[in-house]
DNA sequence: CATGAATGAGGGTTCATTCAT
DNA sequence: AATGAATGAACCCTCATTCAT
């Protein structure tokens, strides 16, 4: 019997209805990010993050069963705002592929760029159960259903469209991963308008 | 005044001349890529490694003056590897840009796939210091400087081949390590050819 | 100077005369027995009886000083019934020794029987402060004297009837006690039956 | 599939073969039980055996995966001497009931006396896991068969020997642990003397 | 009086590192 | 040099108790 998805042990201890307490969520989920983002996931203690919040730890406890669930509502909200970025920069059915790869390229970069040092150790340093992995996994295959579509649509006479999604997909997530991992400093709009071209070139028929 | 590149830290304890000294040196790095590779960075102890190799804890510290050192070790080792196999992938200078593109990735892969998890901890999991990154850093800079030059040298029409030079490596770069990091059962000969199609069609004239 | 045998902590906060607040510390007591039984002593938090009994914590501390207190209730509660039920058995001052044995050894498995899990709890698992051992000591020793008194009149030519009611009270006590503990389905009547025996035989005159 | 009578959790880390080692163990078995029986289970902290051992913990934990095995420990050396004594007390088979069972509440109640508060803590403060309390009952249940079978040979009128001889032993234990637990300064001599009359009264023809 | 969020001391446990043998 | 027992700081987490609302 395989687990759920998202286990329990991942989840916020309760969903909360006073505000008060949507409050003190919100507040230790500030401060676990910036903590993380200071100390990174190891030194990311408990304790320095309740303390970054301005609570005890045992106040902690009450909203998050343990650390990793901290972790896990970070990571989600990630995929939230991905999603929601993703489904706003392809809205707009009518535009050709070059300013669609372009805008959700730019839109990527936004949501990664605000936190670079965080999402490294969100996304790499940290330990990810298989249950958030799905999440992950999950956001990423309706990306590439989503570019498989537009291109079966636009491109009939190529075949392997779900392959061709998935390197475009990989290839713009990656990139703007790398750039956000990088220390080096990009130019984020020249940046975008290369992996445009990069994506364009690839998809152009040759 | 920054510290130098590689800090004595991170340095194993002697440069060994003898060839005991030599082989324990290379007995404790094989057994730390097995343990790290099973049991991730954290679990990965230094007693496990020590036993990995048919010592004692002691003894290791003889070698290593910490965990982290036998870690810098073991990127050195790869990045060592990457080096030697961007040379040996692009030492025909006659060759035209693609068929050397699908040298470099085909090489590139080889090198990641051989271990992905040991990979992903090294590269993801694991706090790399400064001076690490700093010699990854250095060896991507020689890279870009390579494509670069080669760029100049077919393209002299193009502007700005630096960038163009790092998106190429980036985009190499990161789309392999994406691929050992996934999960997903790639196969690495199609997705070799797509990347070297990804790559020349960025590269090709418009 | 030792402490006055009942302490203060181990009180309830107030002799309630209110019929609200009578109602409302039984509620209490009944959902420490229920939780007690359920979860043992540690994992019994006040938390978890507040909640079973359908209050705050807050209001839990209003009737209860502390933790221990309410184990105390629990044990006085406990040590009352058993009075009761000593008194009950023992009222016939014609009845001949055996059946007398009879009837405080039915009533005692009756009264133990009743919730075996708490009784272990509250005689095993916790800690029981001095005081509470001083009262469980006076309801042993008022028995013990009950029974000598029986017997100097019984048996007027044997000595020691202290020693002998001591061991003939705690003979029963701890024999239920064990029955209550133990795990084994032992059938109650037999169990009844064969300690009578046991009793009716140590005193008989041979 | 039922976990092995004696899990992994509660053996000692390892069977040492050095002086020295097994030198370490005792010494941490023999601070547990001072510190167990000063402060009891709960209050027993694995840091303030270690110190009673004259060891930091994390030397304790070399030696035992945890601090139920240090208990688990304990009460198995409990059981062990109990079958000696139980063993060497029933040895020779030509002795009269009387004065085997004088013989083995004798030594029952030497073991139990050696230290009561620590009996306390090991057999009713502590969660005692299944496999313990397995050992536990395989040693009466020995003693139960040992009893039985003699009765059988010396009454073969009385039917019934099991529950007899379970009766018999359970008073024993019982009344034995009940000596211990209490407070009360009994002579133990005496005490044993008035079993032995209870129980011989009980096995007595009549 | 009631509520339940907040507190924080304290517990069990791990593991990089040291050092006596 | 090698060994591996010993160290102890630091971590995650619990829960009796308090107190602002």
């Amino acid at each position: 019997m395989p687990k759920p998805a998202t286990e329990k042990r991942l989840r916020p201890r309760k969903t909360p209805r006073q505000t008060r307490a949507v409050d003190t969520q919100a507040r230790i989920l500030d401060a676990a990010r910036r903590v993380f983002a200071k100390h990174g996931y190891a030194a990311g203690t408990t304790n320095r993050i309740a303390d970054a919040a301005g609570l005890s730890v045992g106040s902690l406890y009450q909203y998050f069963p343990n650390k990793d669930s901290i972790l896990a509502a970070l990571v989600r909200e990630h995929i939230a705002e991905g999603t929601r970025e993703l489904l706003a920069a392809t809205r707009d059915a009518e535009a050709d592929f070059e300013s669609l790869v372009r805008r959700v390229v730019t839109s990527l970069v936004e949501v990664h760029a605000r936190d670079r040092r965080l999402h490294r150790v969100l996304f790499e340093e940290s330990p990810r159960p298989e249950s958030l992995r799905a999440e992950l996994r999950r956001l990423e295959e309706s990306a590439v259903a989503l570019v498989a579509a537009r291109l079966a649509a636009a491109l009939p006479t190529r075949p392997d469209h779900e392959l061709v999604a998935r390197i475009v997909v990989t290839a713009i997530e990656s990139l703007v991963h790398r750039l956000v991992a990088s220390d080096l400093p990009l130019d984020p709009r020249r940046f975008t308008e290369e992996v445009t071209r990069l994506v364009a070139g690839y998809l152009a028929p040759r």
